[in-house]
DNA sequence: ATAGGTGCAAATGTTTTGCTGTCAA
DNA sequence: TTGACAGCAAAACATTTGCACCTAT
């Protein structure tokens, strides 16, 4: 992918249908669900495909990336950055809300003297579904 | 990895010489790190032992592993959760102090109804030395 | 027409696994 | 003595890249 700021991206039938699958969905897909989506219209979709345009999607800020290094990166419709919240059991990741936050960091970034460019939080545990559910695993 | 509970986990000299280092050190650093470390002092040292143990230590919740999915996942010595700062230009982890961050989770968990395990804040920008710093890059 | 994009295959970089011999308890 | 562990090589896994052809603008 080119990194100069005048590069002109196009608008392919690929990415247009990938931008609305993403849009359309609250699951944090990862990559290769989007892919597995995306052939169903494209057949003769690669998977590079995918990872290139998931980057640009990223890098015209219309998508969010995040990373949870334990298992792969996800991407989310939202391009707004904002706290996650991971199942261990069931793996599934929730946006959730903590009020509040704007003031913590900008209290850190105060303390700190550093520039704060963004974050990310992300929580982990049992959600509301698996945590009195002690039937399996 | 054997993952019954009874597990009897045995101090190779890698393993205690590689905790030591763990220990030593604030750079948060990479497996491939502590790889060339150890190896000053084993020289027939392999890299899966550094990733075998370095999963045995976790285990163990003597150290803590931080994912950072764009690049690939950190280690700390210190096993307590607390939040990090990514600095994008020379690429430091910093540890940093955010007062005030249980009484949100608290508030967060209490909304949600999950059950709060744990989480990973990192946040990212420019440290100090390089948010002044508009030589390079 | 041109330059960004696609599909394919091969490469990359990190982490894991199978196996055989070894050493800590 | 025995079973957890080391070292080695190969595999696994997500992601990236090179290249020739294609297509949006």
């Amino acid at each position: 992918m080119n990194t100069n700021k005048n590069y002109i991206f196009r608008e392919t039938r690929q990415r247009k249908r990938m931008m609305e699958i993403l849009s359309s969905t609250k699951s944090h897909p990862t990559a290769d669900w989007v892919y597995s989506q995306l052939k169903e219209d494209f057949p003769s979709l690669s998977l590079s495909t995918v990872y290139r345009n998931l980057r640009i999607l990223k890098k015209q800020k219309r998508i969010l990336e995040l990373p949870f290094g334990h298992t792969f990166d996800r991407y989310d419709g939202n391009p707004a950055p904002h706290p996650h919240f991971a199942c261990q059991k069931c793996k599934r990741v929730f946006d959730i809300d903590i009020s509040g936050l704007e003031n913590i960091f900008q209290n850190a970034t105060r303390e700190t003297n550093f520039k704060l460019e963004g974050f990310n939080l992300n929580l982990y545990g049992l959600c509301n579904d698996c945590k009195n559910d002690h039937a399996s695993s």
